[in-house]
DNA sequence: ATGCTTAGCGGACTGTGGTCCGTTTAGATT
DNA sequence: AATCTAAACGGACCACAGTCCGCTAAGCAT
């Protein structure tokens, strides 16, 4: 397979034939995507309308509707070019994040707990650190997040995203023998939408960093591990 | 204070004086949540738009709105009614759910954790009893529900009602001498959204005690106390 | 090159949530 | 009872997401 068009997300894409887009079709859908991240840089994410997106992209509302689902599906394909190296360093980078041994010499990014000095990491801290990397991320492009998880109702848990985002959550807790893995890995993550993280940082006035910690007290909770 | 409006929460309203409300204003108040509450029963939730219940209460659209700030407010004072007998078991009522001695014999609701046989009931118990409860009763309304919190982004997080749930919550947690309890008080509501329990029961197909049980081994972990 | 099929296109159109503002009237004051 | 004033009213109005459908042209087949 030649290049994916861009912002396709690295998992395992399961719809993998399908007749090949064509050539305008590629070019409009560029179009849109450029102009669209044009404008959500240059005004509020909220103030831009879709009809400005086709307008500035030279494009019919039309051909915006078929080439993305609605409003949301606009701002998660954004979005999932963004994720990708998070998503690649989750599926193959160093630990803590992916599987690999730890790189260099000592990682910054982890939040200790030190399993003493394993070849690959193990479960409870690849959790810990994804939960971090997740919420710096989830903050760092809160207002198109918000945007694709709430432009309709019930709309994040559709996303293609969050179902990768949960396997993942889910096979790290499943892999340290924790129960009803499935329900955790969701709880975990409505914890981290966008919503809620938008209020937390916003509303009640938290930082990042209040935030990694007080979390990461929940992750371990949730894994139970009492001081293993 | 002389029967306050219908669906006015049992909470400490601190918003007490204020001009009384005119006579029509009141009538029409009435009206509008008659008018609503026949229609969605009637009629699928979401298929209810604000002009037929302006219409079905013989009401202009200006007089709803002058009432309820928008679609989501209106669902959320209809159920604040339904769920004002849940607020007051909670604050007052018998064990487990609320501050006092256990009922009767030998509660029903409970889940069980029995912390021998104190004269109030310990928060550890209170707040599994709260989950298994507040559970249920989204999952009872949760079209309207769903609508309350997911009409406008974040709604779930700026109504009234959330302020009671959290602060219940969170207190009972900080009661179990449980660390960042705010946070994790809203990490539990927010695995308790509309939207997720949606989710779990109509795409997951999971049921109510499915839920109950998982989440109460949340509720555990998160307090943390292994196996007091 | 020419023709044909069908994906792609675009913009008028619809449905709905929410606002605006000129008019009405409850109820207090005299 | 007459007057007055601000709360309440109502429906025309607006903005915006999303749909529809007749037209266009990409690119394959001959």
């Amino acid at each position: 397979m030649p290049t994916p068009p861009t912002g396709m997300p690295l998992v395992p894409t399961p719809r993998a034939p399908q007749r090949k887009e064509r050539a305008d079709a590629a070019r409009n859908r560029q179009r849109v995507l450029l102009a669209a991240e044009e404008l959500f840089a240059r005004r509020s994410v909220e103030s831009v309308t879709m009809d400005d997106i086709a307008a500035a992209a030279g494009v019919g509302k039309g051909t915006l509707y078929r080439r993305f689902t609605d409003k949301g599906g606009l701002a998660a394909e954004l979005l999932s070019e963004r994720g990708a190296e998070l998503q690649r360093a989750i599926l193959e980078g160093p630990a803590p994040l992916g599987p690999g041994p730890a790189a260099g010499a000592d990682s910054g990014a982890g939040t200790s707990a030190g399993t003493g000095a394993g070849t690959a990491a193990d479960p409870a801290a690849r959790l810990e650190a994804f939960c971090a990397a997740y919420l710096a991320f989830q903050e760092r492009h809160l207002d198109l997040v918000l945007l694709s998880e709430t432009s309709s109702p019930g709309g994040r848990l559709r996303k293609r995203s969050y179902e990768f985002w949960r396997q993942h959550t889910e096979v790290l807790l499943r892999a340290a023998h924790v129960p009803d893995a499935r329900v955790r890995a969701e709880v975990l993550l409505a914890a981290l939408s966008a919503e809620q993280v938008r209020h937390w940082t916003r509303n009640e006035g938290r930082t990042l960093d209040d935030l990694t910690v007080a979390l990461t007290g929940v992750v371990r909770s949730l894994i139970g591990s009492p001081a293993a």
